[in-house]
DNA sequence: CGTATTTGACCGCG
DNA sequence: CGCGGTCAAATACG
């Protein structure tokens, strides 16, 4: 109960800034991007904490908090059998779902987005027992290129077509890479206006090698909370065609993403090596139309 | 012509 | 052996 105080108030927080996202996005009135990322980061912090705080401080039980099976178990510590350095690696990755759902008050939109901020490549689809439609795998596209291990799925829902679950897997380390040819000694700092997101690479220890990069949030308050994400969600208008059409081709949308952003590095090597964590969020999001574009 | 998607085969785990 | 997940070849895309 004493945090109720400061639980409140982030709440409040993050419905004040949902409201004014709202309200910039519902006027459609060309919003600059920055903007939107950043009241969108700013949003999704407030909520993160508030939703870490209620957690911790409520552990005991939930009134009416049915909740899905969304929380699995986690594979208990496992022997380590050497086969493929790639897949072995995902054996400590954090996971967490977040549920997003479309607004269909796009009216003429043709398709939306799920502009995360990273730029994801699908490597599969898969039909799921027990769901009615099939699940779409992505993976960062520099991961190619960086190692970038982040990793999504994304589900629709079964009966309601605007609502998917788009499950993360990993923290995207990747820089974005921008120029192809550049220079070779000409990289410092990019005189980017895109507003950095925290990422917050938590270990038992804390050790986050945040370079100074601009970080205008306050690292040092959120550092305080134990957490761990990336800067992704938001989403786009969808206008309820035909239902049937082709599943993939929703996942696809909400998949699908493409727009520079950044979120801070993490050392490329791997940290958590047997720490475990676990992240389980539930979220709904429910924000009004915006344009984008494919 | 290079890169992202698609799609069925393949593989490991339960 | 079935399910969920990934690979990889073929294809679409720009």
């Amino acid at each position: 109960m004493a945090n109720g105080g400061a639980l409140l108030e982030e709440l409040a927080r993050a419905l004040d800034l949902a409201q004014q996202l709202e309200a910039h996005l519902s006027r459609a009135s060309s919003p600059p991007e920055s903007y939107r990322c950043s009241t969108a980061a700013e949003i999704l912090s407030a909520i993160q904490k508030s939703i870490l705080m209620a957690q911790s401080s409520a552990p005991g039980s939930p009134p009416s908090d049915g909740a899905s099976p969304l929380s699995e178990s986690s594979a208990p510590e496992f022997r380590d059998q050497d086969r493929k350095e790639m897949m072995k690696k995902r054996k400590t990755l954090h996971k967490w779902t977040t549920r997003v759902r479309l607004n269909p008050s796009a009216a003429g939109g043709v398709e939306g987005t799920v502009d995360d901020g990273h730029s994801w490549r699908k490597y599969g689809q898969k039909d799921i027992l027990g769901s009615k439609h099939p699940r779409a795998y992505y993976r960062c596209t520099y991961q190619n290129t960086q190692g970038c291990p982040a990793a999504k799925q994304v589900q629709r829902s079964d009966d309601d077509p605007l609502l998917f679950d788009v499950t993360y897997l990993g923290t995207h380390s990747c820089r974005q890479k921008p120029p192809k040819g550049s220079a070779p000694t000409l990289a410092h700092k990019e005189p980017k206006q895109s507003p950095n997101r925290l990422l917050l690479s938590f270990q038992s220890e804390m050790r986050v090698k945040t370079e100074a990069l601009d970080s205008e949030e306050d690292p040092a308050a959120i550092s305080s909370l134990i957490g761990d994400w990336s800067p992704d969600f938001l989403e786009s208008p969808y206008q309820v065609r035909s239902l049937d059409a082709s599943d993939s081709d929703l996942t696809d949308i909400i998949g699908r993403s493409n727009r520079e952003s950044d979120s801070s590095f993490v050392d490329m090597d791997f940290l958590l090596d047997e720490l475990e964590l676990e992240l389980d969020l539930e979220q709904s999001f429910q924000f009004d139309a915006s344009v984008f574009f494919s």
